[in-house]
RNA sequence: GCCCCGGUAGCUCAGUUGGAUAGAGCAUCUGCCUUCUAAGCAGAGGGUCACAGGUUCGAAUCCUGUCCGGGGUACCA
């Protein structure tokens, strides 16, 4: 199992401070016992982080002890930080840490040498593997995102789950899970009633090119503008959708058609984005896997006839009846969720199934959830095998366009790939700017068309950073100059920053090795930047458990500041105090700091879905 | 109506298992490139944490109510 540094740190402080908790006050130690609150593994719970960096490594509030010891919180701190530090001073370990206390707080600081050989001893060490553990071997998560609709475009709508689900996957790859990324695409439905009907109707009139996905997209748009003039093509769509599932053979023909378009398109973007996935399948291939479910759910007696359809009443006042099948016996999105849910389960018996899709669709899922829970209550099934509370929602807010030229355009269709290339022309620029060599050199070009290589990684790097650089419950605005800004908080600045660090390493020339003088990081802002790769770890482990990438992003940030600050640092005379100098043991002793922070960046950005660029 | 989510600096957002003077980026203003990438760094100004009560030694964070915004509310997905 892999611990950092402060975890280390943490449990030799709780250990001397239950010793000095018993020592200072005997009486209440008597009364309660070590197995309340005097154990080190409950103050070792209580420990916290600083509000501020400077503060120390760690802290133990004692208010809480206040009323237990009769004491005030201030005096308590103080006592127990003296009775600490002699403890410490007779152990062996005596100097690796040290206490202070103020307010009510007990302050704690790592020593600098040590804090540095551990956390940069160790990631030199284990480079890639830093963070990761085995914690999740022999369990399998499954991940469904992206999830398209065929014969739709790809917009911006889409980019969150497809960005956010790739991130996921990655992150529970690196604790060991064997993880199953799923593109569960919409490639069935009434909307297939509707293209159809489109196309029969209208490719003639329009010069529809049908291997081009904008055409089709176009009918698409054309059907629901005549609908809502004529409701009848409405009617007919159902109609055709019913031939469709009914297996008519020139439905299946157009329908085939239409998916081979999409798929080859959003093919094309998904290699662009970097997006990867273990099974790319659809709501089709679950056709024959409705039946089966839908008699278990009659067997148990779940269903019932109500206004003609086909439901399952869930019996809860907050949600409403599952539809299984309409009253024209066509299935439905909940229909296909639940064979899902059942065909997944049972290939898989998974550990998770992650469904990484939008807050809009959170009763759908509590209802697909909850027919599955029913049912598997209603069979009798061993807990063993029951999927109940394994599966889960992965919700996100809405994209917002908070940009006015977008919002007057409402309704029209944003195409992720025009924002790309967006992007990747501004990046262009930028590049050509700052770095024209790179454009020269470059012989990779873009998929978006023809642009070096490196513009893309850093346009479609912004793009992709916009979106985890919030909390996925929290909508998230698309402004065209913060997407595209590369200042600050975005994904270039990280791209940078490791472009920075391996063109140090790189001018650096010396072989990276762990036998250093670590006395030679001591200082604040190396500090600074080492307890940041210290937390990385947690920060893996937080991000997985709440399902939230951005943490890592937040955590990128953080490190990346604090190393350029080491960077651009200035001695006392005002000249740069540089990385590499004369001086070879402080260059060796920095570019082994230098190495370690361009391991988390690279990590960290490849979790995120950014490509890490040597130089730009 | 009911259910879910959100409301923190001019803008976009962190901080919400209760803790120490509420933090970043953008924008505005002031500095810093003759040697390691200035897509950077240093600094300034900018806050009724939507509002009102409550719990607590301590509330942006927990509870109750109100207001504002978004979403959902069976035959679309």
């Amino acid at each position: 199992m892999n611990t950092t540094t402060v975890d280390k740190f943490r449990m030799q402080f709780s250990a001397t401070a239950a010793l000095a908790f018993r020592e200072l006050y005997p009486e209440a130690y008597q009364a309660t016992g070590d197995s309340q609150v005097f154990a080190a593994s409950d103050i070792a719970a209580m420990i916290e982080k600083p509000k501020d960096a400077s503060m120390g490594r760690f802290a133990l509030p004692v208010f809480r002890f206040s009323k237990l010891l009769g004491a005030k919180p201030p005096e308590i701190a103080s006592s127990v930080s003296g009775k600490v530090n002699n403890l410490l001073a007779d152990s062996a370990e005596a100097a690796l840490i040290s206490t202070e206390s103020i307010a009510g707080f007990i302050n704690i600081r790592t020593e600098p040498k040590a804090q540095a050989q551990e956390t940069i001893g160790r990631i030199l060490e284990q480079r890639e593997k830093y963070g990761a553990d085995n914690s999740g071997r022999d369990q399998t998560v499954l991940v469904e995102y992206s999830s398209v609709n065929i014969a739709r475009p790809f917009g911006v709508g889409h980019l969150r789950t497809t960005i956010l689900g790739n991130s996921l996957r990655r992150v529970f790859g690196k604790f060991g899970y064997n993880v199953v990324g799923i593109n569960f695409l919409g490639d069935w439905g009434t909307q297939f009633g509707k293209m159809i009907v489109a196309y029969q109707k209208y490719a003639g009139e329009e010069n529809t090119n049908k291997e081009d996905v904008k055409d089709l997209v176009r009918l698409y748009v054309r059907f629901h503008e005549e609908a809502e003039k004529d409701d009848s093509l409405n009617d007919q769509a159902r109609k055709a959708f019913q031939l469709l599932e009914q297996g008519d053979a020139e439905m299946l023909h157009l329908w085939e058609q239409f998916k081979n378009v999409s798929l080859k398109e959003f093919h094309r973007i998904y290699e662009i984005l970097g997006v990867e996935f273990d099974v790319i399948t659809g709501e089709a291939a679950l056709n024959d896997k409705m039946e089966p479910v839908i008699e278990r759910l009659k067997k148990a007696n779940l269903t019932s006839i109500s206004d003609g359809a086909l439901i399952v009443d869930l019996k809860d006042d907050q949600l409403p009846p599952a539809l299984l099948k309409k009253q024209d016996g066509a299935t439905l999105y909940a229909t296909r969720d639940i064979a899902g849910l059942a065909e997944r389960w049972e290939k898989y018996h998974f550990a998770e199934s992650l469904y990484v899709v939008g807050s809009s669709q959170a009763d759908h899922f509590k209802q697909a959830f909850k027919v599955m829970a029913m049912l598997e209550e209603a069979e009798g099934l061993p807990e063993e095998d029951r999927m109940t509370g394994k599966v889960k929602h992965i919700l996100f807010g809405w994209v917002k366009f908070g940009d006015k030229t977008l919002s007057t355009r409402a309704g029209k269709i944003i195409f992720l790939e025009d924002v790309l290339i967006r992007a990747t022309e501004l990046a262009m620029e930028k590049v050509a700017e700052k770095s024209p060599e790179l454009i020269e050199q470059s012989t990779q070009k873009s998929g978006l068309g023809d642009y070096p290589k490196i513009a893309e990684d850093i346009g479609v790097g912004a793009v992709i950073f916009s979106q985890m650089s919030v909390r996925r419950q929290k909508d998230v605005s698309f402004i065209w100059e913060e997407v595209l800004s590369f200042e600050g908080e975005s994904g270039p600045y990280l791209q940078y920053t490791h472009a920075r660090l391996s063109s140090l390493l790189k001018n650096g020339g010396l072989e990276i090795t762990p036998d250093i003088d670590f006395s030679l990081l001591v200082g604040d802002e190396e500090q600074r930047v080492i307890e940041l790769l210290d937390d990385y770890p947690q920060v893996l482990k937080d991000a997985a458990r709440d399902y939230e990438p951005y943490l890592i992003t937040a955590q990128l940030l953080k490190i990346a500041a604090a190393f350029n600050k080491v960077y651009q640092r200035k001695d006392e005379t005002g000249r740069s105090d540089k990385i590499i100098s004369d001086d070879l043991p402080r260059t060796r002793a920095r570019l082994a700091l230098v190495s370690a922070v361009r391991t988390v960046i690279a990590d960290g950005l490849y979790l995120l879905g950014l490509k890490a660029p040597e130089k730009m």
